[in-house]
RNA sequence: GGGGACGUGGUGCAGCCUGGUUAGCAUGCCGGUCUGUCACACCGGUGGUCGCGAGUUCAAAUCUCGUCGUCCCCGCCA
């Protein structure tokens, strides 16, 4: 075999003169009748080789070659003449002669182009995964991966963190989303699940003395998927004993500030900004924004106390909020019915709004407003003079208009963020320890119900437990959720409180976690820790805004795996073996 | 569970609204010419049951219904 002495992307001016022997896959082939150059292509680059009929044998040979045959060559490396070199290609100023060359493989002619970047669809690049893999995007984003994961694992490893592996088959917690069950044959009829996250084991972990655990762990939740949504991801899992939020915050950061750096060539400032939950919701209604694309919700209650418009004024009479939203895009009529229509959907009474057109404001609810209304409208919304639409939502529920007004504030975010090169990291703390389910009609834990509550609100709030904050944290970059975590119960007693307030009773509650109040009995540090989503780190700093391009073998929204095939259906003996029945309805198959 | 977009030679798209020629373009692929190309160029050629099924019609890529697949969004995702 021709074993290579160097790959495709290394050779230079300074090797010229050199035998050589490369091995790659034929990239590109360029039969000029009298010479052939084909580009020789491996992972760490092309370099371009060159058959002449001088060596007749080699010559005819490469005529034969097609896209994708995997070759070895043997040559000498020689320096192109000046007008023939390549500036685009590090090995541009060289070529390899071949004068002995090997076929490893043939291949068929791909059904998808290799050298060549967009022009083909999602359905066939993970059909032919291996094909797609070979691409410059796919094969830069898998590097950047790796480098990310040995880059984050360093970064622990140097602070006395300790990976430790958790099961996959582990036990099903309900409460979250759905579990992926895998069924037990030696315990027929009862099933695995496997982890939504590593939650409980990272903090038995701490139970057990380890102090600092990171991992990173592969995460399975049965949902809908979501261009940044697999039912398989990765996380960064971390907790830590013996800290209180500054602290796990602060490693957070020093965390971000190197990986930005590192990746990125951008120095984050240290600390963060930090907005509470209620203050970002305020200010942009969404827990999640994207801050740099400006344009605040501004309150516009104490404007209208005494409108004549009544909808407005009924609204804060009631003790409501009216708030409004301005974008520099001027809206059509039928852009804004569709708008209204969906805010509508999710609860909204109505939509004002009022168009601003060089100057002119036009309003279906201008003839309910005095002029000073207006102006001081236009001043609180910062409009200064330009064209656009300022949306205006009332309710009686604060929250309901910031939610509202979030919903419109996030669709521009959107059309920002296509055009816009941008960094957008800080923090959101303070979040709500629970919220009402309409759903299951009973109060459910926001993060989960693991997360020490503020210790003031939970005495305060007994009755009114919605109010209580938890020590709980977000980590928003770019509009996305990247780091989530909290401080975490170490104490058996609050643990009960939580679980009494979210009306899990002592039987309950030893069913689903009996092992880990079990725990929570043997001495327990202080701890608390995040998870970082890496799937979505690694789009945001790769700028994909799918993490399918981040992933080497992702899955479809429906769950399928076109490459495989998965998931597929077993052999009978199988299911027999487990004691399961496959009943399909006919309206199934 | 709901809404939307798309499905046409190997690949990416046009045609569909307003049914009626040989289904068009680009690229690939095959053959030819060509000794400095680099997305080689030029010439010639190959290649399609228009996702699948049913219906309407004298006639369906085109209209209708269903179905399957991919993508986007809502719900869902502690």
């Amino acid at each position: 075999m021709l074993k290579r002495t160097h790959t495709c992307g290394e050779l230079r001016i300074s090797d010229v003169g050199k035998t050589v022997i490369l091995n790659g896959w034929v990239d590109r082939i360029r039969d000029l009748g009298g010479i052939l150059f084909i580009l020789l292509r491996d992972r760490y680059g092309i370099t371009q080789i060159v058959f002449e009929p001088s060596n007749i044998e080699v010559y005819e040979m490469a005529k034969e070659l097609g896209p994708e045959y995997v070759i070895g060559i043997r040559g000498k490396v020689r320096k192109r003449p000046d007008e023939a070199m390549n500036p685009k290609i590090p090995t541009g100023e060289i070529e390899v002669i071949v004068d002995e060359m090997e076929i490893f493989s043939k291949s068929k002619i791909p059904p998808i182009y290799v050298n060549r970047e967009d022009d083909t669809s999602e359905e066939m690049r993970m059909r032919y995964r291996y094909l797609d893999l070979r691409r410059e995007g796919m094969k830069k984003n898998l590097l950047l991966r790796h480098e990310m994961a040995v880059f984050v694992r360093n970064f622990f490893n140097e602070r006395d963190f300790v990976e430790i592996e958790t099961p996959i088959l582990t036990k099903s917690t309900p409460e979250g989303a759905r579990d992926f069950l895998v069924p037990s044959r030696l315990k027929p009829g009862r099933f695995y699940a496997l982890p939504q996250s590593p939650q409980l084991f990272k903090q038995i972990l701490m139970i057990s003395g380890f102090d600092r655990y990171y991992q990173l762990a592969r995460c399975f939740r049965d949902e809908d998927f979501r261009a940044d949504r697999q039912p398989e991801f990765t996380q960064v899992d971390v907790e830590m004993s013996f800290v209180e939020r500054e602290d796990v915050l602060d490693l957070a950061e020093d965390l971000f500030v190197e990986l930005i750096r590192k990746f990125k060539g951008i120095e984050l400032e240290k600390p963060f900004r930090r907005f509470t939950y209620v203050d970002v919701m305020e200010r942009y209604g969404s827990d999640k924004p994207i801050t740099v694309f400006e344009h605040e919700l501004k309150d516009l209650s104490d404007l209208f106390k005494e409108t004549d418009f009544k909808v407005f004024r009924n609204v804060l009479e009631k003790g409501g909020v009216v708030k409004g939203l301005f974008v520099e895009k001027k809206h059509t009529r039928g852009e804004i019915g569709k708008l209204e229509d969906e805010l509508k959907r999710k609860g909204a009474k109505g939509l004002v709004w009022f168009i601003l057109d060089g100057g002119e404001v036009r309003s279906p609810v201008m003839k309910f407003l005095s002029e000073s209304e207006v102006r001081s409208l236009l001043e609180r919304m910062e409009t200064k003079d330009r064209d656009g639409t300022i949306f205006m939502v009332a309710d009686e529920e604060r929250m309901h208009v910031n939610e509202l007004l979030g919903i419109l504030r996030s669709k521009f975010e959107k059309e920002f963020a296509e055009k816009e090169d941008f960094l957008d990291v800080f923090w959101v703390i303070d979040f709500p320890m629970f919220e009402w389910s309409e759903e299951e009609g009973r109060i459910v834990a926001n993060h989960h119900p693991f997360t020490m509550p503020n210790s003031e609100d939970l005495e305060r709030y007994e009755d009114d437990p919605l109010k209580i904050r938890a020590l709980s944290y977000d980590l928003v970059v770019n509009g996305y959720e990247i780091l989530s975590g909290s401080i975490r119960i170490h104490d058996r007693k609050i643990q009960e409180k939580v679980f009494n307030i979210l009306g899990i009773d002592e039987k309950e509650a030893k069913e689903r976690f009996g092992f880990f109040l079990e725990a929570l009995e043997y001495g327990v540090p202080p701890h608390g820790g995040f998870a970082i989503g890496f799937d979505r780190l690694v789009a945001v700093i790769a700028g994909e805004r799918s993490i399918r391009d981040v992933i080497a073998f992702p899955k479809t929204t429906s769950g399928v795996d076109l490459m495989t095939g998965a998931p597929s259906e077993v052999r009978k003996e199988q299911l027999e073996e487990l004691g399961i029945d496959v009943k399909i309805g006919s309206d199934d198959l």
